[in-house]
DNA sequence: TGCAATGTTTGCTACACTGCAACTGAAATG
DNA sequence: CATTTCAGTTGCAGTGTAGCAAACATTGCA
C-alpha cells in the first residue's frame, strides 16, 4: 500500500499478482455460481456446508469431529449437527475412535461418495460448457495455471479423488 | 464418453476440455472455500445467498423483484424476504417502479456496495496469499487463462465494478 | 366497467445453520 | 484415587432460507 520506489521487478510482480488476483475474483464470482447452482435439485437435497464437509472427508481420509469443525470453521457443536443430518441420510458413518474412547471418528460412506460424484459431475458438466467456449491455445493455458492454482491453495492433490470417484 | 476412433485433433480437442475442466474443477473447489470464509466475521454478517444478490444488483443495476429472483433463481417470495433483510441493513433500497407502480425495483445503495466492497477485499486478501506463491510466468498465464475463463462464463464485463469499487 | 393477467407481498410451515453454555463420558495428571 | 482436562453431545435460542398458497394491488384487455 505504501512502498514506494521499489524495484522494478517488484513493482511488476506487485502488480502481476493484482492483475492475476482480479482475474481469479471474477472466475471466483462464476464458480460460486456454478457451485450453488450444482446442490440444489439432488436427491435428498445437500446443502454447501453439508457438501464441504464431505469434500473434506472424501480428499483428507477419516477424522474425528473436532477435526471436521476446525477444517470447516465452525463450532464443535455444529459440526455434531451437521454430521447428525449427514448419517441420517447414509452419508458418513460415525463409530468410536479405537484410540481413545472418546473420539469419534467420521467416515464417508459408499453413498456419500456417490453424492458427491454426483454433484461433481453437474459442476463439470457446466464448467464444461464455459471451458469448451475456449480455444485450444487458452485451455491449455488455463490448466497449467489453475493446477499451479488449486495446489497453492492447499487443495487436494488428488489421490483421493483417484480412489474410486475420478473415472 | 463413447466416440470411438476421432480424428487425433478432435480427440486431443476433447481431452483438453475435459482436463480443463479437471483443472477448473480443483480451484472451484478451493475458492468456494475462500469465498465462504469472505462472509462470515463481516460486519452486520451477510449471507451467501445475500452476498450473491448484491453481486447482482451492483453488476447488472437496478432489477426489480421478479428479475432478481430468476438471476437467483429462487422463488419470487424468498427474493422478496432476501431484500427485506438487506433493506433492514440499509444495503439495498426499495422503490416502486415509475413504469408500473406493482413492480418494485431494487438498488444498491453505497452501504452495500461499500460491503460488497469489503468482502471483495478478503477475497482479494486470502487469494493474494495463494497467488503469491505461483512464480512469475504460471502468473501470466492464470491471468489470461482466469479472465477467459470469466468472460467466457459470462461473468460481469467490467465497466459497472469500475463504477466506483474498483480502485 | 368488468375480468383476467401480472408482480409482489404475506401467512404458513419446515428445515438448516450457528454459537453459547451446560453436561456426559473418557483420559491424563497429580 | 481424586481432579483436571479433553472430545463430543445436548438444550436453548436466534436467524436465514425455502416453497406453496392465498391475498393484494395494478395493469391490460374485452
Amino acid at each position: 500500500m505504501s512502498a514506494r520506489k521499489p524495484t522494478p521487478e517488484h513493482q511488476l510482480r506487485d502488480e502481476s499478482v493484482a492483475e492475476t488476483t482480479k482475474a481469479v475474483l471474477a472466475a471466483s464470482r462464476a464458480l460460486v455460481g456454478v457451485a450453488v447452482r450444482s446442490l440444489d435439485g439432488i436427491e435428498d437435497s445437500i446443502t454447501l456446508p453439508q457438501y464441504r464437509a464431505l469434500v473434506v472427508l472424501a480428499s483428507r481420509g477419516e477424522q474425528n469431529v473436532g477435526v471436521l469443525a476446525e477444517a470447516l470453521e465452525i463450532h464443535p457443536s455444529t459440526a455434531t449437527r451437521l454430521c447428525d443430518r449427514l448419517a441420517v441420510k447414509g452419508l458418513i458413518e460415525r463409530k468410536t475412535s479405537m484410540e481413545s474412547r472418546r473420539e469419534v471418528t467420521i467416515t464417508i460412506t459408499g453413498v456419500g461418495q456417490a453424492t458427491l460424484h454426483t454433484v461433481t459431475q453437474r459442476r463439470v458438466r457446466e464448467i464444461n460448457k464455459i471451458v469448451g467456449r475456449l480455444d485450444t491455445k487458452t485451455r491449455r493455458a488455463a490448466i497449467d495455471a489453475l493446477d499451479a492454482f488449486a495446489t497453492a491453495a492447499g487443495e487436494i492433490p488428488d489421490h483421493a479423488w483417484k480412489l474410486g470417484w475420478t473415472s
